[in-house]
DNA sequence: AGCATGACTAGGC
DNA sequence: AGCCTAGCCATGC
């Protein structure tokens, strides 16, 4: 089975969702810090791209993902309330601004 | 093939 | 310390 240059099980966008799933409960991990473990430090933005597109198949803990400030990067808004709370019910203190304490609870990648 | 979108980031001022 | 700019990646039209 030749071919198929480009199966999304060996792509970066399928390395990146499976990096997600793996945050444990309970941690976060950065955007930039996904892309690394992905392979590319520098594909922040793909990680983006792949939560706004979700999986339809499997759950995708898209919580946990927050930007390198430690903060939540969606804008003010219900997608903001949403993410603060699921990851306050996973014990995680979020303040009024959407900041985590890293130091915290920041996934350490093993 | 070119331009636009998106929850990013590091670096410069 | 805060704001702006330029890079970077994958997808969709």
């Amino acid at each position: 089975m030749p071919a198929a240059a480009s199966r999304p099980a060996d792509s970066l966008s399928h390395r990146i969702a499976h990096l997600i799933r793996a945050i444990p409960h309970g941690t976060v991990a950065t955007y930039g810090q996904i892309a690394a473990l992905a392979g590319n430090p520098r594909a922040a933005r793909a990680v983006v791209w792949v939560l706004r597109r979700g999986d339809a198949h499997r759950p995708l803990p898209w919580h946990r993902v927050i930007n390198a400030r430690g903060s939540i990067s969606l804008p003010r808004g219900d997608g903001f309330e949403v993410q603060r709370a699921l990851l306050e019910d996973e014990g995680i203190s979020v303040d009024s601004e959407g900041r985590v304490d890293l130091k915290q609870h920041l996934w350490t990648g093993s």
